[in-house]
DNA sequence: GCAAATTAATGATTTATTCAAG
DNA sequence: CTTGAATAAATCATTAATTTGC
């Protein structure tokens, strides 16, 4: 919050550093995709790839990492920002829209309440549900064509999405868990968020 | 119903599912703090601690679950939420403070930008800085008293924050085997920060 | 006194916003 | 200006408090 007129936490200075000595003479900021990274990853994407599994992620930063230095948290961020920004554009889109089919808009905002988010929203939630992949194609096997190999199908939908929840919640094995009742074999042992997958 | 001012509950006098070991039942919901664990983190928070890094996270969740079952996401998540909630309730309160002392309040809300939300910000940001604190003792070395004894100083100021990046980068095995049927135990001293943790 | 029904707290996820590297 | 990275706000969901009818 807050760039307005506080503390503004300034982040990384970072000092480079980048272990590896991989690459290229990267300096190794920030990742930087090459088109072949980028072209697979919006092509997932396209195919209705949104919130990738923890599994997800790792194998298209393994399969990436052959056009060049890539790690997991970069496949994670991009799919946030992409699916953010792509939301994003649509919204503003339609904004435009209505502003320009529609000069005063005076007649609006008394509606709107202060802080909720809720307005946002409703400008113009069209949420493109994520779709359900039954096959997907996670990488061109010999360079191009789509083979069929398997990928969870494990997608939400929008209207649904307590049932990941709780799948989630079954499946992280949580550690030293010793509470083996908890056990319930799963199928699919993605905790889907990466963000947690290994808590 | 509630408390007008967080009153510690005691929660914790029931069963509760802690027990790493001899675990009862173990529910395997969320986590429940122990009023020890809570004390704890509370007078982290109020010594000035608000977003800690990864390393800070690890010790206080292995000092913690000396308590009770925890694990490192708890800590995280009890400090994002924590954080949030204390900087809601400062910020409703002066909302409340100013529907007092103002009952028009259209001469506000021509103010209002459609669906920014730096308008909720601006109303009151007091900010309170997160302090650098020098010395801080994490743990209780006894049992008791939280009071004077000397812990590391690994604080992060406003403007060193990295050194948790580079832990969490340096981190990144992405091994990670693909089917394991039912074993898949993830790493569990991983970093922490989870939004990256596992990246 | 005691559970079912309600409500308040709060742990856990997702979404929006911000910052700054390139 | 684009976008990777990170943080904060909003939201969801579950557990505990509390109330209520018996």
């Amino acid at each position: 919050m807050s760039s307005g007129g506080f503390s503004v936490k300034s982040r990384s200075l970072r000092g480079n550093n980048n272990g590896g000595g991989g690459g290229t003479g990267t300096k190794c900021g920030r990742w930087n995709p090459t088109v072949e990274q980028l072209k697979v990853l919006t092509d997932l994407f396209r195919a209705g790839l949104r919130t990738p599994t923890t599994d997800q992620i790792q194998k298209i930063s393994t399969e990436l990492s052959f056009y060049g230095k890539i790690e997991s948290k970069n496949v994670f961020y991009w799919f946030q920002n992409h699916k953010a920004r792509e939301r994003q554009k649509r919204r503003k889109i339609s904004i435009d829209f209505d502003h320009h089919h529609q000069n005063d808009i005076s007649t609006q905002h008394h509606l709107r309440q202060p802080s909720t988010r809720s307005d946002v929203y409703e400008i113009n939630e069209e949420e493109e549900e994520e779709k359900v992949i039954e096959t997907l194609q996670l990488f061109p096997v010999n360079n191009n064509t789509l083979e069929d190999s398997k990928v969870e199908k494990k997608m939400r939908s929008k209207c649904n999405n307590n049932q990941f929840r709780e799948y989630i919640r079954e499946n992280n094995p949580t550690i030293l868990s010793p509470y083996s009742s908890c056990g319930a074999e799963m199928e699919h042992l993605s905790p889907l968020d990466l963000r947690l997958s290994f808590f």
